[in-house]
DNA sequence: TAGGCTTGTGCCACTGAGTGGCAGATTCTT
DNA sequence: AAGAATCTGCCACTCAGTGGCACAAGCCTA
């Protein structure tokens, strides 16, 4: 992941962004290598050189920090979903289309390996992947607050109504990203993105979708 | 809860029973009054006179305890999915069926309001809806081997159909949980199977609902 | 009903995550 | 250059969760 930051910010800033991507990049590379379980927070503050104080500074448990990549997209989701123009399209095309492009925001260079390495981590550590759904849920709540504030949802079910398509939404991420790291090669945001819109599409036949015992 | 159990269990899982319901009354009760955060370990076992040796070999985690009631309805699926006729149903009406029955066998009697305990704790603890989605997600994927196990699933996206599936219906079965337990009251468990249907009928216009800007 | 056998429990010491507080260092402001 | 604001390191602490071992309670034969 690069280290560059803008000049612009102040000298404070970009040394605590520095310390951030430090603390995330070694905590994968160790985790990678020993599993998560396998590294105590004191092995990784020390081979990042920081205090474990200072990592609770940036970072509100062990899990969050294998995390943080892909936590931004959500984060990207929420700045997508303020700004986004209000037309008249189905509510759920509005959220995929939204969520594709915050994946399109994402730093094209370092992103998608850190996400992939958290990803086949989460697999193996219970204790990540509840953290990764109980994030997913937190914003799917805030997703929902901000719609209602920028949207008329129609009907007196209308609130439910979007929470479930967020729902839908967080459920055809989490499948896309599942084919996306299965897949041996060629983890780019762009591929990711086409999953997401493969895994959509397989949604209308899922409703109705039949199947029989074996012969 | 009753504490009643069948006279032909050998005495010493009858004790063991009542042990585990002792610590799920009681930490459901402590939880309850002092918050999740606010009842420690040693107090919980204290206060059910086991050593804490012993909670931990009847529950996980803290967070455990708490959804333990909860935790039954999805054993109880999974054992009806295991045994239902395949018919020509849909998948997601299979499931929806699987999930009703499962909540029908419930028992009447203290069920409901464990169930009812720990979810308003799961709305003010992160931690135990983070245990608590983690559970349904493993839960999904061993219904899914079930499922593949016992029924032919169509085509080659078969597998990934059925996983949306399963997916849907957790996620249905939580709204239907949020709307339940904010009912004033009548927590039974024939109206949460009410409400699961009817959040199930909401799903096909969930995936064309369109929204408006506020005028 | 006394013997061993199995299984559940209590106790104790230990690891490791996460927190609070304070003193000292670094950066920002003027 | 000095003072204010902010960040960091250090240390002691709480509490969840684990391993090991001795003991006790239910179980099963003779």
């Amino acid at each position: 992941m690069k280290a560059e930051t803008s000049p612009t910010l102040p000298l404070r800033e970009r040394k605590k962004l520095r310390t951030r991507q430090a603390l995330i990049d070694t905590a994968l590379e160790l985790f990678g290598t020993q599993g998560f379980d396998g590294v105590t927070l004191d092995a990784l503050c020390d081979a990042a050189e920081v205090s474990k104080r200072t990592f609770f500074r940036y970072f509100d448990s062990k899990e969050d920090v294998a995390m943080a990549p892909a936590q931004d997209v959500w984060v990207a989701f929420l700045d997508v979903l303020e700004t986004c123009p209000a037309d008249g399209r189905p509510l759920l095309t509005l959220f995929e289309d939204a969520l594709a492009e915050a994946i399109g925001r994402m730093p094209a260079d370092g992103w998608a390996g850190l996400v992939l390495a958290g990803r086949r981590l989460a697999a193996l550590t219970p204790s990540m992947d509840a953290h990764c759904l109980a994030f997913c849920d937190r914003t799917t709540r805030t997703a929902l607050a901000l719609v209602d504030r920028r949207l008329a949802l129609p009907g007196p079910d209308g609130q439910l109504r979007a929470r479930l398509a967020l729902d839908l939404l967080v459920v055809l991420f989490h499948r896309a990203l599942d084919s996306w790291v299965a897949q041996p090669s060629g983890h780019t945001p762009q591929d990711l993105v086409r999953r997401l819109r493969a895994t959509a599409a397989e949604l209308p036949s899922v409703l109705t979708a039949r199947a029989e015992p074996h012969a």
